[in-house]
RNA sequence: AGCGAGGUAGGGUAGUCUGGAGUGCCCGCCGGGCUCAUAACCCGGAGAUCAAUGGUUCAAAUCCAUUCCUCGCUACCA
């Protein structure tokens, strides 16, 4: 039987500004531990995610800064691929948008979308400054609101009185560049996705895939969208930084940044290997795994398989969608837009990413909002991680180093022992499987419990005493051991997927040198008494919540 | 406003699809044990009208209806 393939993505974080923990907890942190879980499992798979470059926002910044777009957005895509490498997070590729590969691949797409009538056109209003040249995205519009009469209206928006507006409808517009008030509205035309006449293939998919792990949220507002009626998308934009369309009229359009990035899941595997990109994308059997926050639920549930359904070039469409809910905080900011708060990078000065991603995943919002604090980051890394876990692992070796003499050199666990581990194994892998990757994390604490547990039941440190010249004793010592360090030594296997880093520094102590496999729990395992014994976590003092506290709304 | 998702001990959550004693987990609280370990660990206990109201049913946290509260989406943001 061949072996199943698989594709893990995440969605394609912003490349404007470094990521929150928000958004690592929402996307890239759940595809990861779920990669790493694959890999343990030895499955043919990879993961795939990269930098959403295009769009807006990184124009209008690199026009504030003075510099190219694609400068700046390929200097933010360096910065945000090195703090997930320091995450531990470990993608088997981390592309980019802007990059040849995908160029290609929208173009194709595009191509094919257009030959099976799948693109129309609309029209709408635009600003267009005459000083600038340009043509002005509402929000560069700004002016007096027409319905409460604020002076700070934007074209999208009036924060004022939140209401939603259009450009047009801006008492004595000015364009924010310049400053200037020589604008004009234009009637532009826009090339679109014509979901309408997609819809039904939509909705057909739907139904039939989301039987697939996807979750509530993802099944329900996608049906939900599609009685109301799917509307034409557009697919490009008066913008200058973006791939150009190549279209009749359209010389002063690029591709919207949504069609670039979607597509970019396919691009950025071909930027991988030219290749072999073909053999993951369009090969059935391949198993299409997509991670992301809720903010980008519609675009991968409807507008990205109406683009595949669309191009009908043999592309799969998605297994599983799974939709992350938010991590929310009344008590620490962090937010992407405003760029303030604690984001990735600055969590890294706080705690080493091991703790993170083992907190954040205790804390995932897999089925709805959780809420993210001080008290429940110190909970988890204090009570969970260092005492149950770290503090397991450490007093079993302790005890095994003292009496070193009285243990054999092979790890051996007793029968009894052993099944209630297969229960919790099964329950961990059972987990993954439904991709519950907080319930299976629970499995890692589980183990602890029962280690805990076990060790007092037995207390092995008064059998040790008792051992000296009485076989009996010796061998009772030798067998509780033997089973604590087999679930020591399971701890260490099965936490890698959350805390890597720690997992290999535990498996060190078991003479495992690469990174786990399942099966390696059924190895003959053996300490290496060569290597230093030292705590795996310490707790978070005063400094570390300080430091977070520095954060605080 | 419309559409989605939530509301379960003091706090945080699972259970809801497929109804069957309030069943589970983490913290906190109370009592006991242990001294191998990082002031850690183990055992026991108290604590819940499962948001509210009405309905279906032999039986409702779970199904249906209505109401209230929270979050999200409804962007020429991505």
């Amino acid at each position: 039987m061949a072996e199943e393939r698989i594709i893990v993505t995440s969605a394609l974080p912003y490349a404007y500004s470094v990521p929150h923990i928000g958004n690592f907890v929402g996307s890239v942190l759940p595809a990861d531990i779920y990669f790493k879980h694959l890999m343990m499992e030895g499955k043919d798979a990879i993961f795939i995610c990269g930098s959403d470059q295009h769009g807006t926002p990184i124009e209008l910044m690199a026009i504030k800064k003075g510099i190219e777009p694609e400068a700046l957005a390929d200097g933010m895509h360096h910065k945000i691929k090195g703090l997930f490498g320091k995450f531990g997070c470990t993608f088997t590729h981390y592309g980019k948008t802007h990059s040849e590969a995908n160029r290609a691949t929208v173009y194709e797409i595009f191509r094919e979308l257009q030959r099976k009538g799948h693109i129309t056109e609309t029209e709408s209003m635009l600003a267009y400054c005459n000083t600038d040249r340009r043509f002005l995205v509402d929000r560069l519009v700004e002016g007096t609101c027409p319905y409460c009469g604020g002076k700070k209206a934007r074209g999208d928006q009036c924060d004022d009185c939140g209401r939603l507006l259009e450009s047009s409808q801006i008492i004595e517009p000015h364009c924010t560049l310049c400053g200037g008030t020589d604008i004009e509205f234009r009637k532009v035309k826009n090339l679109a996705l014509d979901l309408p006449g997609l819809q039904q293939k939509v909705e057909d998919y739907i139904k039939s895939a989301s039987g697939n792990g996807w979750s509530k949220n993802a099944v329900h507002k996608s049906l939900s969208y599609i009685e109301e009626g799917l509307k034409a998308r557009d697919i490009t934009r008066r913008l200058k930084w973006g791939f150009p369309v190549a279209e009749e009229g359209y010389g002063d359009s690029v591709f919207y940044v949504w069609f670039d990035a979607l597509i970019g899941y396919i691009g950025i595997t071909r930027e991988w290997d030219g290749s072999r990109w073909e053999e993951y994308w369009k090969k059935s059997g391949v198993k299409l795994i997509q991670f992301m926050g809720k903010d980008n639920l519609e675009f991968h549930t409807l507008v990205w398989p109406a683009t595949l359904i669309g191009a009908d070039s043999g592309f799969i469409l998605p297994h599983t969608i799974y939709v992350l809910e938010y991590l929310t905080s009344r008590s620490i900011k962090f937010s992407k837009s405003r760029g303030v708060g604690l984001n990735m990078e600055n969590a890294l000065e706080i705690m080493p990413s091991d703790y993170w991603r083992f907190a954040l995943a205790h804390l995932m919002p897999e089925t709805a909002d959780s809420e993210f604090s001080v008290e429940a980051l110190v909970e988890v890394v204090n009570n969970i991680m260092n005492d149950k876990i770290g503090n397991f692992v450490h007093r079993v070796l302790t005890i095994a180093r003292a009496h070193r003499e009285l243990l054999q050199s092979e790890i051996t666990i007793e029968e009894r022992e052993m099944e209630e581990m297969k229960r919790i194994l099964h329950g961990y892998r059972d987990n993954f499987d439904k991709i519950r990757m907080r319930e299976a994390l629970h499995s890692v604490v589980e183990l602890a419990d029962m280690g805990n547990a076990l060790i007092s039941a037995r207390a092995p440190w008064v059998t040790a005493k008792e051992a000296a010249g009485n076989s009996k004793k010796e061998e009772e010592f030798s067998k509780t051991m033997g089973t604590l360090l087999g679930i020591a030594r399971w701890v260490g296997i099965l936490i890698w997927p959350f805390a890597p880093d720690s997992g290999r520094e535990i498996s060190r102590h078991f003479g495992m040198a690469s990174d786990p496999k399942i099966s390696d729990l059924y190895e003959k395992g053996v300490v290496d008494w060569g290597v230093e014994l030292k705590p795996v976590f310490s707790k978070m003092a005063d400094k570390e919540r300080e430091a977070l506290g520095a954060f605080s709304r």
